[in-house]
DNA sequence: CCGTATCCATTCCGATACTG
DNA sequence: CAGTATCGGAATGGATACGG
């Protein structure tokens, strides 16, 4: 039996995840954002083996996530890069980036950090903001549903 | 061969989806946070088979994301909670819920929204900003090896 | 250099039956 | 209700060999 699909699931997090919920692609979108295009640097940045890396990188250009452009230099070869959707997850990045370094290092274990690139200091903590700009936990918030939606 | 583990990997991206990259974790925090907490809550909710479910419930309380509570009420079981480390994950899935309605939803097509408990109103799309509060856009930004810090 | 094709082991997933 | 046990099929992952 085939894993279910989540692509008529109501909810937009489930949606979501059935396009870069897997093991590799948000890794790959993490490169490409780092400025990596070509097979062979995600492959290496990456270690992943060939075929799997060739069935993700298919199945986010065939999402809309990354899309086939010719080479930047002289090479007769193709690149990926991120489409506008594609760049729409940098928040999506950025945040498990943020958790990543606030829970997996130990006290005196240094790791990259994200920086404004021209001012060369570290990007602010993403946060949750109410519509007048108060951060909000996770217990002030809601779902609604849209058959609740007025 | 096992999957390759990314504990040990330098990026904090990496490690973060170490623990949460995969199909139904993420799909199980955010039913934590709409108020989940028991088994047979999650099953329905999710459609997972039991076994599964099981196998995931457990990684997430043995890395501390979730953790084991007695229930609430006056019944004998136990319930599934999210910890501090479990609840700092918000961003992430508010991050991934906004580029879920972004994208995968038709014109006309209603999906639920996150709203804020005290007004009613929707939550703001979630940014990166600098440090001095601008938005910063991807190529704005870089990851700075911790060897490059000064 | 950029993939594709193939092989094999492991893991994942869904369904179902079962236990306390 | 909250799992555990087991089964089979599918997908994943690593390695390697091959082709344009």
């Amino acid at each position: 039996m085939q894993r279910t699909s989540l692509t008529k699931n109501p909810c937009p997090v489930a949606r979501a995840l059935d396009s870069i919920g897997d093991w590799w692609s948000l890794l790959i979108i993490r490169d490409a954002f780092d400025g990596v295009r070509r097979f062979g640097d995600f492959q290496r940045s990456l270690g992943v083996a060939k075929n799997i890396l060739t069935a993700r990188l298919r199945r986010l250009v065939a999402d809309g996530i990354l899309a086939l452009e010719a080479s930047s230099d002289g090479t007769p070869y193709q690149e990926y890069v991120l489409t506008a959707k594609g760049e729409d997850l940098f928040p999506v990045i950025v945040a498990l980036r943020q958790w990543g370094e606030a829970h997996f290092y130990r006290k005196n274990e240094r790791h990259s950090v994200l920086v404004d690139r021209h001012d060369n200091k570290r990007v602010q903590k993403i946060q949750v903001l109410s519509s007048n700009g108060k951060l909000l936990s996770p217990s002030e918030t809601l779902v609604k549903k849209p058959s609740a939606l007025e």
